[in-house]
DNA sequence: ATCAGCCATACCGAAACAGCATTGGACGCA
DNA sequence: TGCGTCCAATGCTGTTTCGGTATGGCTGAT
């Protein structure tokens, strides 16, 4: 697991659709796809349902998209803390 | 930035010292060394003070690890909550 | 001087990755 | 039925990333 594969996950949970998610993630479809299958391996659960007009959250996904919100928030939450804590010392 | 380097990331500031850290992350200590670095480099922030006896968390650095263990520890607390999900449904 | 312990760097082969082209399924339309 | 469209999945390939080995620089102890 891999926070390009949870960027990637939201997207396309947000988007329910790979391509429009690719393009909002500047890159194309199949890595996307690939992206998804393997979050879903990893976790031994199906998170989408493949349905003719996109992607679905399953049970599974629902649960999962929760928990990838926060793990990204708390990314930037680190990124913003640290830089300001280096900045603040450096600055002065 | 990867979950692999903030795991880097922790096991040296648990350890003070980038060959244990290696160790108990079954890597050797050069990649684990260039995780630091690049992560460094990302952030923009020096994370530890090079020590003769080992690493030692600067400021920026005591910050950024609260973070990571929160970033890790929902890691965690997905994959759980996933498969408690998918289980509870595929075992009925 | 030699040894030991530490982190950093150069180099190399293997694995991972993104993009392109294509496939295959499902639907709407004529 | 046959064609065009929209979707995700897959085969392939060139490039990038990554970990391991070997080594270097530095310091303290014997």
């Amino acid at each position: 697991m891999s926070l390009t594969h949870i960027q990637s996950f939201v997207a396309v949970a947000e988007e329910c659709n790979v391509g429009r998610a690719a393009r909002r993630l500047h890159l194309t479809q199949p890595p996307l796809s690939r992206h998804i299958q393997a979050l879903e391996d990893e976790l031994g659960a199906r998170l989408f349902e493949r349905t003719r007009g996109g992607m679905r959250l399953l049970p599974a996904g629902e649960a999962f998209l929760q928990h990838a919100r926060r793990i990204l928030a708390e990314v930037d939450a680190a990124l913003l803390t640290v830089r300001d804590v280096a900045g603040s010392r450096a600055g002065g």
